[in-house]
DNA sequence: CTGAAAGCGCTAACAG
DNA sequence: CTGTTAGCGCTTTCAG
């Protein structure tokens, strides 16, 4: 436990100016090589490692991007970061992972480290916000918003947005079903009062069994329990349980693949089996639905697509083109092994 | 995309010195409730939010722990964030996350994160350093490293030190699989030169083979593959597959559950049942584990109380105790569904 | 209670 | 090529 060492003790030591240590730490061409390796030397020697919060108040701007994530337990958001990482780096960017919890408002993260980092630009995973362009009117780099609930934000031309339409997939992950035969159909939804992603994909569900012409049943959609983390094994498994325990059905349709698991233990330890028994759909296409047994159907979201996207987007909108776009992807069913067909 | 708002503009708006509107900000006892409520309502209507380097530049002590992960993808590690940070918000603390990616050093970003935020401490999770003492010397905040190979570090006693003894615990794992009548014992392992996590449970292993008896056979070692991240569902599906190939036996031991998982898969394509035809021992504890089918036998390591130990000792460093401690706790074996006894 | 002023450690002109 | 110096935006004495 020394004392902190800053620029100047190593200037100081190595008899040059503080501008001459600076140049030789930043690589400035500015700088003889001989004095620049006998700073360096000197910088090693000692464990020299500079304050970042100095150099971010000093520096105009800096080369970073960060990923503001709400929800780290996501495991869909997590298989994105690398993609996020490799295609920053390859633009020439520093990337940074910014992890927000559940009461803290991302927006006001986002601003923060805007200003703390100097951040040229900043990437939403996540996090619901009533009004994006209001929120973060403050936040004067640009962003975009990848992987939110799209259609609360309908009428928002004004930010960049990359998404998939989470009622229109829903929908079609039960028309899916409702092709094989099944017509009871149950579904594990977010919380009862979720607008975002949760209460999208229950519309789509809904949407799917009306243009079927089958009733909605209220009994058949099972609400993610407010007592047990949300999107979570855990969760699908209690909700599977009450369910299966309240009614009947042939398919059950999971709005998250990891819920998705959880009621695979619920219907396996009713005695039933997943497919033969029961059919069941996931949704987001994480890569464990490949190792499920049976392995999952699920919507599959096109997330190298939506990392690419989203990079592509804030590259154009740094590079001073300020027209917002929103893209809205379609997400591919990916049939394996947890549904059958069934009788009428 | 307004200008950058800086206190001076938040000060000359209100027409009061800067000083007066850092102490609304902050809370300062030293205003009248009246001015500082007009700051306060001005610095609300432009949204101004303080830029955190220069604040972090000028505080010579913040009140933050900072967590430091190795290795995002651990869900294992990813359990235990929740109780640090409820213990540490609870012990007064701020918290914060700082997730440290496969080609930097953990201790450079510990230090250059120490002097950046002025932390008051840190927490190490993951990450394995050569020698710690030496790496983290210039890391001038009390530190302890949590969930390490902790026997790399035998005769460490100059660091805070929370783990469980791999070897040790691997040796458990496997006698129980012994004492069930199997002497067929496949294992899946880290990459082949790993000295650290994945080294010190393939130690465990030989370790119990040979008390028991029982010769050590290269061919039962799936060292993970190289080309498939580590300690993933993945890695664990292609590993078990080639043993599964290569020969026979009645029982596996992965050394991580997340593994287990894929071993399951490889086993179910086999035309194999877990437990009935094959016995699994997974290792950690993750609650993906209650979840499997059949729910998976493994060594769960007691992380409730390596939070609280860790966070104990940090505590007590910080509050000047400068004895460093080593605790290694043990684990222990939960006996869920997916290991059957055998006859001799 | 309030404002002026002195830095925190660093980078980037600027002048030598 | 190198050193001196002026801030970056904030907190915190220190006078008033």
């Amino acid at each position: 436990m020394s004392d902190q060492l800053t620029i100047k003790d190593i200037a100081k030591y190595c008899g040059v100016g503080v501008s001459t240590v600076s140049r030789a730490i930043n690589d400035d061409p500015g700088i003889s090589p001989k004095t620049k390796e006998r700073v360096l030397k000197v910088v090693k020697k000692f464990h020299y490692i500079p304050n970042n919060s100095a150099r971010n108040l000093k520096i105009q701007e800096s080369n970073t991007i960060a990923l503001i994530v709400r929800g780290l337990n996501n495991i869909f958001f997590q298989s994105m970061f690398d993609g996020f990482q490799t295609l920053l780096y390859k633009n020439g960017y520093d990337f940074l992972i910014h992890l927000v919890d559940e009461n803290t408002a991302v927006s006001r993260s986002a601003i923060e480290l805007a200003k703390e980092k100097r951040l040229k630009g900043v990437i939403f995973l996540g996090g619901q916000m009533e009004d994006p362009a209001v929120e973060l009117d403050q936040l004067d780099v640009p962003y975009v918003l990848c992987t939110v609930a799209h259609s609360m934000y309908t009428p928002m031309p004004n930010v960049n947005l990359v998404a998939i339409d989470d009622a229109a997939e829903s929908c079609k992950a039960v028309k899916y079903l409702i092709e094989k035969g099944h017509r009871r159909i149950a579904i594990i939804t977010g919380h009862k009062d979720d607008r975002a992603v949760g209460g999208q994909r229950l519309s789509g569900y809904k949407r799917a069994l009306a243009e079927a012409g089958i009733a909605y049943d209220e009994d058949l959609v099972g609400y993610m329990e407010e007592d047990i983390p949300e999107f979570t094994t855990e969760n699908g498994y209690a909700v599977a349980r009450k369910l299966l325990a309240r009614t009947d059905f042939t398919a059950l349709f999971c709005i998250s693949d990891i819920t998705a698991i959880g009621a695979y233990k619920a219907i396996s330890e009713a005695g039933l089996n997943v497919a033969d028994d029961l059919s069941v759909v996931g949704f987001d296409g994480i890569d464990l639905g490949r190792f499920t047994i049976p392995s999952l159907t699920t919507i599959s979201q096109p997330k190298d697509k939506m990392v690419k996207s989203s990079v592509d987007l804030l590259m154009k909108a740094i590079n001073g083109d300020d027209t917002p776009r929103q893209l809205v992807y379609s997400a591919s069913l990916l049939e394996r092994e947890s549904v059958k067909a069934i009788e009428r």
